[in-house]
DNA sequence: ATATCATATGAATACATGCTCATGTGTTGA
DNA sequence: TCAACACATGAGCATGTATTCATATGATAT
């Protein structure tokens, strides 16, 4: 099945051995999933318009974040389908709004380290 | 508790246009890069092995993750070119590490909130 | 009814991505 | 010196993705 080398026999090393707890790859999947839905900068910037507005319809996001209205609609359908938002129709407008109460902490925290550029990691 | 989401008064980059507040496309996508990295599951086991592990080569690390160290050996080409691992050689092996401090905590707190099943939000 | 608005969606397209395979580079050991 | 090892890297390929365009759906207004 394997191929790889099983690095146990010929190491000699002295750190730390091999036998961490890894993701498994379901829950790397899961992870790996919900950060994709933040690595697209229209999607995230929809995904910040609206923790940051609270609701807002298709049209209010689109001139927002400076795409097409189509476009703005395939990246809420993304959302959508996983979770991270819901949507409230009233007459012929669709509010958006977060759904997924973790993503706040995530983002802040992502903007907190990523932006406010503390000159540390560069 | 502060909101720590809106930057701060001295921030240089922020902007107010006329109804919400929204990301600069050059902010999302400097977040989006970040997010990226983690987005696919191989990487972010390497990436999760390595802040459990400490410090790994690369076949270690590929027998760990249970890719070829063909394929580590890009994924990490990628955490490396973008500053979130360093290396250290030694012989002939090369040890990684995680050098971006920011990123353990973006993922304990995704491990925290999207693993742990606490039905909070669906 | 019909036109228009707001949104959704499928197809097509251009581009990005992650892998394998082959090969290259530098290191160690026989 | 030569072979094996550890890793890096480029090419090629298959798949994924974000957009545009055209069209569809449903609501509102005339």
């Amino acid at each position: 099945m394997s191929d790889m080398a099983i690095p146990s026999e010929q190491s000699d090393h002295r750190h730390r051995p091999p036998s961490e707890e890894v993701l498994s790859i379901d829950d790397a999947q899961v992870l790996a999933d919900r950060f994709k839905l933040l690595s697209d900068p229209s999607r995230l910037r929809i995904v910040y318009a609206l923790l940051e507005g609270g609701e807002l319809c298709v049209s209010n996001l689109a001139s927002l974040v400076e795409v097409s209205e189509s476009a703005t609609s395939h990246q809420l359908r993304q959302l959508r389908m996983s979770g991270l938002v819901r949507t409230r129709k009233q007459g012929r407008e669709v509010f958006y709004r977060i759904a997924d109460s973790h993503v706040r902490l995530l983002l802040d925290t992502a903007v907190e380290h990523y932006l406010h550029e503390h000159d540390g990691h560069r």
